[in-house]
DNA sequence: TTACCTGCAAACTGTTTGCCGCTGT
DNA sequence: ACAGCGGCAAACAGTTTGCAGGTAA
């Protein structure tokens, strides 16, 4: 059963432009904004508007295909939701983002469910602070 | 030396709007946004300014009294740069936040520090995820 | 045929900025 | 006296919404 037919299954429809701001979370290697897929997307298709952007990605979201988060900005970020599982590192002296292994984070997600009884959903976060190069420079 | 000595060495001025900001922060248990400040302020002198209030807050950030974080949404949330370290636990089912030691993220925080030269501050930034009532509902 | 979906324009929220007179030191 | 500061109004970025016509199934 293709994407498409997943889709249509849940009463949905395979528009261009759904296909569109699917095929720009494929490209897109790290969390993206709906500005930069709109942006993207117009930029060969420029009859597409911003907000059919962001009302594709909120139904993806409820099929459950991507899903957001939110950086150390106001900005939301998206992915999709079966990109493979890891952490994000982002230094907010130079906005470097980073990625780490889920392994990473997971003694911490254990945790946190067993005393807490809290699903942490840590990829989804970013870890914000100071990469090694800033702190480097700030301290001498 | 008092706070407003430590300011005015700063070159920077005591104002009644600037106190009543800090005051603001004081009063606030958990962190605040900046328009939950500006309203609490104008319930009871209306004359004060949202934007004194969003420029005082960028002031007295750089000079190191408050720090700011983001949660689930895309708002700015303030807190006084003393205050007790603690995690917060965000349900992105219900929104509810929950306040965890902070010795529960220091293991990873160290972790980060020794593999990654990153270091993390996991106060500023909460962890997201489904709380234990909603995840109760959930699974039945 | 009929929901679902789209482009367009306009609204909206949280925040920032320019201007200019005021005020703390 | 003179930088820092505040109030006001307007701009701004990112996002959401109402509408009316278009399109997938």
């Amino acid at each position: 059963m293709s994407l498409a037919d997943d889709i249509r299954a849940k009463g949905r429809r395979m528009t261009v432009q759904r296909r569109l701001v699917l095929d720009a979370l494929e490209r897109a290697r790290h969390h993206t904004t709906a500005e930069e897929i709109a942006r993207r997307i117009r930029a060969r298709y420029p009859q597409i508007d911003p907000s059919t952007v962001y009302r594709n990605l909120e139904v993806l979201e409820e099929l459950g295909y991507v899903t957001h988060t939110h950086l150390d900005d106001r900005v939301t970020r998206w992915f999709r939701a079966d990109a493979e599982r890891h952490g994000h590192l982002v230094c907010r002296r130079c906005g470097a983002e980073q990625e780490i292994d889920f392994q990473v984070l997971a003694p911490l997600a254990r945790r946190l469910r067993e005393e807490h009884g809290f699903r942490a959903d840590l990829a989804h976060s970013a870890v914000v602070g100071i990469c090694r190069q800033c702190a480097a420079v700030s301290s001498g």
